[in-house]
DNA sequence: CGGTGAACTTGTCAGTGACTAGATTGATAG
DNA sequence: CTATCAATCTAGTCACTGACAAGTTCACCG
């Protein structure tokens, strides 16, 4: 797992628990979902005792907003290769596919963060790209919404279909962006 | 809470101890969220013992899977209230927005049951009606697919806007929906 | 060398889901 | 009327979990 900060002269500092801690229950929960995660088999499985991560989270809600971080964080990397509002939505759909746990995650309760502010500028600019620079500040705010929400939708919802549907449903958004753009 | 089916000689038989699980179970969940539902404290609220839940409900899946359907029948009636895809988008992003907690809950792993295909076959139909008679089953399911994403998204995704933006969102969906047509 | 505080351990508690065995009840059959 | 009997509910228990309290180890600093 992570490597010890120093030679341990014992076992008794881990040494890196923190990183340990989110690495292993970052595994679990993108295997098994968030109701498989527990502070203690987490512990069990770093050979560490079960009280050992209360000193680096206070509470399990406290691993999991570590945990929802790094989802974003990998989600906004993921996005980053896209360019076009095409292209990221292409991206979205397969990573929210891909790692269903992660978006589950992500989009659970707790606050924004960097990377997520991050993924959503990313798709605002893939926007404002598509509507030319004259457009208004409302009007890139309620096109921005709907591209968001298609390709969200796309993702999420449970609808059969592949790539072909997935690209129509691009062509829609793009479409009805353009045409419907003030 | 529910009527007794006869009246008690004495409290032993509860009477609908079923309804009543789910009736209780619902006010929870839909206060508190799914984590915050315990089948004992169900059972303590309805005076009955921790493990009599279990005569009706094998498992806490199961009676979560109960939730599950009286969620979506909740929200397919709703939706047999709009007129047209715009109609039935609003509501569908007024209920979302109303009980986050029930599209949480029907949204979550499980099957499908009746009513949800009852408000997949609404949208469907409204989308149905905008495209015209002449569509092709595969173009109707790309653009039935488009229709729900786009409202769907909108509903769950945490965007700032008031019903302006929903109703640009819709304008989108729809100019998109007509001008992407094959 | 002794103190200080962070990192970790051990022990414990209450809440939870699941399981088992047994008690109570109302319906049904004889 | 009464003897069953299946459904319903109770009581007791287990393993697992999150949280908390108190003690232990260790690196570092003066």
């Amino acid at each position: 797992m992570a490597a010890r900060r120093k030679k341990p002269a014992s076992q008794y500092h881990h040494g890196d628990l923190r990183s340990a801690i989110v690495a292993t229950a970052w595994t679990v929960v993108a295997r098994d979902g968030l109701e498989a995660l527990s502070l203690r088999s987490v512990a069990e499985a770093l050979g560490v005792s079960h009280a050992a991560p209360a000193h680096h989270f206070s509470d399990k809600a406290s691993l999991v907003a570590a945990l929802r971080v790094e989802a974003w964080r990998r989600f906004a990397d993921a996005l980053e290769a896209g360019q076009g509002l095409r292209a990221i939505g292409r991206v979205y759909v397969k990573f929210a596919r891909a790692h269903p746990r992660q978006v589950q995650l992500m989009f659970g309760p707790g606050e924004d963060n960097e990377h997520a502010a991050r993924a959503w500028a990313l798709l605002r600019a893939a926007v404002m790209d598509l509507l030319g620079p004259k457009i208004s500040e409302a009007e890139l705010d309620a096109m921005s919404a709907a591209a968001w929400s298609g390709v969200h939708g796309l993702a999420t919802l449970p609808i059969a279909g592949g790539d072909r549907v997935t690209e129509r449903v691009l062509d829609v958004l793009e479409a009805g962006i353009v045409s419907a753009r003030r």
